[in-house]
DNA sequence: CATTTGACTGCGT
DNA sequence: AACGCAGCCAAAT
């Protein structure tokens, strides 16, 4: 056979990364969790392993709600994330670094 | 199966 | 405060 199920990429073994997309998905609107928060509730400490959830299957998920801790957002997406804060109404500071702006952790940090 | 990679984090210099 | 570095974990190659 010749060949795979025609343009599918194959699909990992749904385990961390099905669990990862059902935390993201969780956080409510306006509220947002850090990458490390996230991996905690997994019972894990894999911040960067979540990460790379997020860059390889995050693109349908609330990943503007999943951010660095510090307030900062997801690496090369702070313009497009804005757009979801501005939309949310998630608490947000000037900053003058190229992000531009920083989610108030204190404010909005979410807790499950 | 070994190595590399990365939308991370915290501590030290 | 900028920069480097080591620790961490799972997926990708």
């Amino acid at each position: 056979m010749p060949q795979h199920p025609a343009g599918r990429r194959p699909e990992p073994v749904e385990g961390f990364v099905e669990a990862v997309l059902a935390v993201v998905a969780d956080i409510p609107s306006g509220s947002v969790a850090t990458y490390g928060d996230v991996a905690a509730v997994l019972g894990s400490r894999g911040a960067r392993a979540v990460g790379q959830v997020m860059a390889r299957y995050g693109s349908d998920a609330p990943w503007w709600r999943v951010v660095r801790a510090g307030g900062r957002p997801p690496t090369g997406h702070a313009a497009t994330a804005r757009r979801h804060y501005d939309d949310e109404g998630t608490p947000l500071v000037a900053a003058s670094d190229d992000d531009g702006y920083r989610i108030v952790l204190a404010a909005c940090r979410w807790r499950p």
